[in-house]
DNA sequence: TAGATTGTTAATCGATTAACAATC
DNA sequence: TAGATTGTTAATCGATTAACAATC
C-alpha cells in the first residue's frame, strides 16, 4: 500500500485555485479548456498545469485539452469535497460568529454540526443556523460524533493545550484562527494556520517597495 | 535610484512570521537569540534565517547573535509598520463588520480611515469605532484623503471594476476578501487575496491523504 | 490525414541547505 | 585568547519551464 509518490506542497495549495477557476468556468458555460488558455485565465504555465495534473494521473485528452466535467469531478475528488468530512467550531466570539453566519463551509467540502464556548450567556442561540453548545459537553460530543475536523476561533493562549486535547480525542485537522503557529506542535495531524495580519502586514511592505510590480 | 537587488516573494513572505515571533519573545523577556534557537522555535534552519535577514544587510553580531529589540525594529521598518500608512474598507456586510469589529489594524501598519457601504440602513453607524459612510462619499473621500489601502469586503461580480477604480484614484494596494483573483487584473499594484475556502479545501484535501504527516 | 494538445522527459532556474572564513 | 555565531560563498535540492514524441 505504497503512496505512488508524494506530491509536493506547492501543488496541493493551488488546487483550491484550480478547482475555483474551472467551477466558474463550468459557470460561464465553457465546457472544455486547453492547458495554454486556463494558464492565460490563471496567470500561470500550460506547462505547469501539465505537471500539476500529472501528479494525479492525466485528466486531459490530446489533441482536445481538458473536459471541464471530468476536471471538476477529478479535482472534487482530489481534495475531497465529496467525503462528507464533519467538522465542529470551538469559540463563538466575534470571528466565530463571522464564521458561522457567512461562511460557506459546505463549498469547501465539510458539514459543520455545531459549536462550542464557554460563555454560558451563548449556549442555545444559534448563528447561521448553527447551535452554540457548552464548552462543558464537547468532550462527550466529540465522544459520540468524532468530528473530522475543528475550527479554532478561541482567544490564543490555551491554543495549543486544546488542540493537544482535540487530536487526542480523534480530531483528524485543525483549523486554525488563534494566531499561534499550531504547526509546529508536533500534533500529527495537517493544520491550516489563518493569519490575515501577517497578510496585511505583507501588503504593508508591499506597498512601501512597489514601483510598478507584477 | 537602483533597488539593491529585489528581495525573493518567499523571503518577504516569512516576513511577518518572524516579526511575530519577535515580538513574542520580547513579551517573553528574551534580550538576544542565535539563529539557530529561532530556527529551533520557528521550525526553519539557521542557514535560512541568516540568508533572510542578509537579504536587508546583516543586523547580527558575530558571537553574539542577534538582538531583539533591534531585530523588531529593522523587521518593523522592512515591513512598513512605521510608514503611517492609511486604509478605508468598502462592504461593511458581516465580513467587513467582523473586521471593523476586531481586527486590529494598527498591528499590521494601517490606520483604519472608515468604512463604506452602498446601504443607506448603515450609513452613519460605527463598528468597532469606525464610522461607515455612503459610498455615494466615496469619490470626494479618496479626493480628499488619499489612504494608501483599501480593504475590499464588497461582493464579488463587480470587485474588478471597483478595484480599477481605486487604483485610478491613487489607493496603492488592495486587501481582497471578494473571491476573485485581482492579482491578475494588470493593476499594477500589490494586491493581497485572501481566500478562506482555498484554505479550508487544502485541509479536507490533508485529512484525506494523511498518514503522519508533519 | 493534418492539426492540436497532451503526457513526459530534459534543461533551467531559484530557493534551501551546508560549509567555513571572518569577527565579535 | 577561546568560543560562539554571524555573513557569505558553494553545493544541493526542488520546482518551474521548455521541448518534443505520443496520440487523439
Amino acid at each position: 500500500m505504497e503512496r505512488k509518490q508524494e506530491v509536493s506542497k506547492a501543488v496541493i495549495q493551488r488546487l483550491p485555485r484550480y478547482y475555483r477557476n474551472i467551477c466558474e468556468l463550468k459557470a460561464e458555460g465553457v465546457q472544455r479548456i486547453s492547458s495554454r488558455s486556463l494558464a492565460e485565465r490563471m496567470g500561470l504555465t500550460a506547462s505547469q498545469i501539465r505537471q500539476d495534473f500529472n501528479c494525479f494521473g492525466g485528466f486531459g485528452q490530446q489533441g482536445y485539452g481538458y473536459n471541464i466535467d471530468k476536471l471538476q469531478e477529478e479535482l472534487g475528488a482530489i481534495l475531497g469535497l465529496r467525503a462528507g468530512r464533519t467538522a465542529i467550531l470551538l469559540g463563538a466570539g466575534n470571528l466565530g460568529r463571522a464564521l458561522l453566519n457567512n461562511f460557506d463551509f459546505a463549498a469547501s467540502g465539510f458539514r459543520l454540526l455545531c459549536a462550542f464556548d464557554a460563555d454560558p450567556a451563548l449556549t442555545g442561540k444559534t448563528f447561521g443556523g448553527y447551535e452554540v453548545r457548552d464548552s462543558s459537553t464537547l468532550d462527550a460530543f466529540l465522544e459520540a460524533h468524532h468530528p473530522d475536523a475543528a475550527v479554532l476561533t478561541i482567544p490564543r493562549g490555551n491554543a495549543p493545550a486544546i488542540a493537544r486535547s482535540l487530536v487526542d480525542r480523534g480530531v483528524r485537522g485543525l483549523w486554525n484562527f488563534t494566531g499561534e503557529d499550531l504547526h509546529l506542535e508536533g500534533l500529527g495531524v495537517p493544520v491550516e494556520n489563518v493569519h490575515l495580519s501577517d497578510s496585511l502586514m505583507t501588503l504593508c511592505h508591499l506597498i512601501g517597495t512597489d514601483t510598478a510590480e507584477e
